[in-house]
DNA sequence: AAATTCTTGCAACAGAGTTGCAAAATTAAT
DNA sequence: ATTAATTTTGCAACTCTGTTGCAAGAATTT
C-alpha cells in the first residue's frame, strides 16, 4: 500500500492520518503476519509512547481496518482486515495458524472453512479457527 | 468424581494428593465450565496463596489432566480433560465456546469436527476451535 | 484570533503470571 | 526414631500487558 492510498483510506473511516497512524498502517500493509503492540513498538523505533500505539491500534480496530488474534499464550497481535466480501455477517469468522518455530502468527482467508455442528443448542456469532503447527518457511530449513 | 477417585487419579499421575491438589480437583469435577486463576482463588476461599494455585495448575496442565483454554479477552482459563480417547494423537484438537452473556467457556468434544484445509504448506499439530455468542441458558432467559 | 475538539505523552495504576528463597511438610535413609 | 533429602507451600518482589486520568500540543472550527 502507498502513502497515498494509506492516507485516503484513513480517511474513508473518518480518522485523521497522523503520523502514527500512517506509519503504523504502513507496516501493517508490509507484514504477511500478525503483529503485537511490542513488535510495533520496536519497528516504530520507540518513536511513540507506548500508550499511544495501545490507542492506534484500538482506534484502527474498533474500525475494523485491523482486528485482533489472541495467541495461544494470551497476548494480542493484530493484523491487517484483508476483507473477503462478508457473504454472511452474522458469523465473524477467522482462520489463524502460529508456527511454533518462528512464534509468527498467520491470517488466512475463512472461504473454505467447513460449518462446525456444535453438540449443544448455541447462537453462534464468531468463529475462530486457531492452528498450530510449523509454517511453510520453517517446514524448508 | 468422588474423593477417593481424585485420589487414585492424583497418584496415577505421580502427583502426591495435597489438599489444594485434591481441592482443585474437585471443583473442576464438580463443574462444566472452564475456570480461571481469578475463579479458583475465590472458589477455595482465599485459602491458598495466589502462586500455589498457578503452580497447581501447571502441574495439572503438564500431567494432561486439564488443560488451558484461552478466551477471546486473552485470560487463561483451565478446564478438566475429558478425553474422548484420542484416535489421531497427531492433532490435538479443542472446541471450545464462550457466552457472551454469562461470559462461561464450555468445552465440547471435538469428535464431529471435520477437516480443515489450510490455504498453505504447513504441518498442523494442533487445533482449537473457538466460538462466541449466546449459550444455551442464557437464551431461555 | 479565540474557542473547541482531537491527539499525544506522562504518570500511575491494575491484573495476570513468574521467579527466588525460605519455612513447613513429606518421604526416604541411616 | 532421628536425621537427611526431597516436595510443597507461602511470601515478597518482579515482569509484562493493558488501562485510566490528566495536562500539554496540535489541528479544526467559528
Amino acid at each position: 500500500m502507498i502513502e497515498t492510498e494509506i492516507v485516503k483510506n484513513l480517511k474513508k473511516s473518518q480518522i485523521r492520518p497522523t503520523n502514527i497512524r500512517k506509519e503504523i498502517l504502513g507496516i501493517f500493509s508490509e507484514t504477511e503476519f500478525a503483529l503485537s503492540h511490542n513488535d510495533l513498538e520496536a519497528l516504530t523505533g520507540h518513536k511513540y509512547d507506548r500508550v499511544t500505539i495501545y490507542r492506534t491500534l484500538d482506534l484502527l480496530c474498533s474500525k475494523s481496518i485491523i482486528h485482533r488474534v489472541i495467541d495461544d499464550t494470551g497476548i494480542a497481535k493484530y493484523s491487517l482486515t484483508r476483507n473477503e466480501p462478508q457473504e454472511n455477517i452474522e458469523i465473524n469468522k477467522h482462520l489463524h495458524f502460529k508456527c511454533q518455530k518462528c512464534g509468527h502468527t498467520y491470517c488466512f482467508s475463512t472461504i473454505d472453512l467447513p460449518e462446525i455442528n456444535f453438540p449443544a443448542q448455541l447462537k453462534v456469532t464468531s468463529l475462530d479457527v486457531s492452528a498450530e503447527g510449523v509454517c511453510h518457511n520453517c517446514l524448508e530449513s
